[in-house]
DNA sequence: CGAATCGTTGATTCAACTCAACGCGAGTGG
DNA sequence: CCACTCGCGTTGAGTTGAATCAACGATTCG
C-alpha cells in the first residue's frame, strides 16, 4: 500500500463515516493546514480556553483529561492516530477539559472558524464530522459504564482492547501487536483507578496469559481471552458509515 | 408568562445554541411531529436498533442506559424537559444503549430521516443541533470524572446539583425545589453504586443538612453546601451559544 | 554516575459491597 | 375493610476490592 498524504488520510477518516466524492476532497484540500509537533505531556488546550484549532492527529498518542476538586485527575478520552482530537470543542465557547500529548505526536491543525465554515456549506462534510463527534460520544457513554459497573480486571482488560481495535482500524496493524506506552499513573487516571492497583491487575492479566509486558508495553497475548475478561464487543465503535 | 407551544419550545431550545431566525421557525413548523405519551419504564428505543425518530422531551424524565455482562446496569444520562433524547443516535446505524421512562413522560417524535434532510438544508439548525450533541457529550465527560474520581458522597452530590441545574435552565422552578423521582436502585446505576449504599449516602448528605427527603424525591436545603461537596460547577454544561 | 521517574511488592486500612432482616406504604383481591 | 403481596427504603453485620502507606528495584536520561 503507498504512502498516503496527510490530506487522504483526513479524507479517507471522514469517508468512512459518510461517502465523500471530489467535490469534498477538493474542498478539504483548501483548507489551511499546519503540521505541529508537540512533545510528551505539552497541552494542546488548557480546560477554559476558547479552542482556536482542530486538530487531526497524525502520529502519537494523545489524551484529553478533567481535574476534579481534590487534585484527582481523570481522563476522560485517548486518541489515536487518524482521530480528530477536538471536534468535541468546535462549537464551544471554551474547553471544558485539558488536551496533553501522551507521547510525542503529530498534529494537523485547521483553524476552527475555517473548518466550522466548510462545514456549514457542505452537507457531506458537516455529517460526516457531526457523526465522528457522536461516535466519540458513543465512546464516553461506554467508558462510564466500563467504570461505573466492571471490576478492575474486566475494566482495564475492556480498555485495552478498545485501544487495540481503534489501532487497528486506523491501519496501525493487527490488534495483538499494538503498543500502549502510557505510565500505570495514567492507566489508573483513564481507568478511575490508582496505580498501584493497576500494576497487580497488569500483573493477573498477564498470569492467565492474556497479555504480554514488557518495560512499559503491553501487548495482547490471547484476543479471545482478553475479549472475554473484559466484556469486550466493538458495537460502540460505530464502525461503517451512516450510509452504509 | 405566557404558555409557550412545542414548537416555541423546540425552537427555543435550539436557539440557546445558535441564533435562529424566522426562516429556521418556519422550517421547524414544517416537521412532521407526533405527540407521544410513555410510561414509567417503558422503552423508547433499545441497544441494537435501528433508530427512526428522534424525540424532543415535553415532560418527565427519561434516561439512557448500557447494560454489562454480569448483568449490572449503567445509566449514561438523565434527560429533563426541553431535551432531545436521541440526537446521540441521529446520524448511527444502529442504537449503542437503551432509553427508557423513569416517569410518565411526553415526546415530541419527528422521523430521523425529516431531521436530517432539515440539518443538511439548514446551516443554522444543523450547527445548534450539532452543538446539542456536544453539549451532551460534555456532560458525559463530567460524568467519567464524577464516577471515576469522586467519592460516593461527592459524586451523589454533583449528580443532584446537575439536575437540580437542568431543570431550572429548563424553566421548571428554582434549582432549591427540584424533585427527583428516582428510586435509590436507580440512582445507584447512574452513579455507579448499589442500591444499599445510595440510601446511606443520601442519609448521610441529610443530617448535614444538605437535602431533605420525603417519600421518593429529593429536594435542596442548601444549595451552596451540596455543591461544594458534590464539587460542583455549571461550566460544563455550556449555557450560551455559540455565537455569543 | 547520579537523579529522577516509574514499576513492584507487602502490610494495612477503608470505602463500598454483600447478605439478610425488617419496615412501610400502595395497591389488590377476598 | 382487612389481609396479603409487592416493591422500595432502612438498617445492621460481615466481607472484600481497591486505596493507602511505605519501601525497594529497575530504567531512563542528563
Amino acid at each position: 500500500m503507498a504512502e498516503l498524504s496527510t490530506l487522504d488520510r483526513i479524507f479517507q477518516r471522514l469517508n468512512s463515516h459518510d461517502d465523500l466524492g471530489s467535490a469534498e476532497y477538493k474542498a478539504l484540500s483548501g483548507l489551511d493546514f499546519t503540521q505541529r509537533e508537540i512533545e510528551p505531556g505539552q497541552y494542546v488546550l488548557r480546560e477554559g480556553d476558547r479552542p482556536k484549532f482542530c486538530a487531526f492527529l497524525l502520529n502519537g498518542y494523545v489524551y484529553r483529561h478533567k481535574i476534579v476538586g481534590d487534585g484527582g485527575r481523570q481522563i476522560v478520552s485517548i486518541h489515536v492516530p487518524t482521530d480528530f482530537v477536538d471536534v468535541q470543542n468546535m462549537l464551544l465557547d471554551y474547553a471544558d477539559h485539558n488536551i496533553q500529548a501522551l507521547t510525542a505526536a503529530t498534529l494537523m491543525t485547521i483553524p476552527v472558524q475555517d473548518l466550522i465554515a466548510l462545514a456549514m456549506t457542505n452537507q457531506k462534510i458537516s455529517r460526516a464530522m457531526w457523526r465522528e463527534s457522536l461516535v466519540e460520544a458513543s465512546i464516553m457513554r461506554e467508558w462510564i459504564a466500563n467504570i461505573g459497573r466492571r471490576d478492575a480486571r474486566s475494566r482495564t482488560a475492556h480498555m485495552l482492547c478498545e485501544v487495540a481495535v481503534r489501532r487497528e482500524k486506523a491501519g496501525l496493524g493487527a490488534r495483538e501487536t499494538f503498543d500502549l506506552p502510557m505510565t500505570q499513573e495514567q492507566l489508573g487516571d483513564a481507568l478511575g483507578l490508582t496505580a498501584v492497583h493497576v500494576n497487580r491487575t497488569l500483573k493477573s492479566l498477564e498470569i492467565d496469559g492474556l497479555i504480554v509486558r514488557s518495560k512499559r508495553s503491553v501487548t495482547v497475548a490471547d484476543w479471545t481471552g482478553l475479549q472475554s475478561v473484559g466484556d469486550f464487543t466493538s458495537n460502540y465503535l460505530h464502525f461503517g458509515s451512516s450510509t452504509g
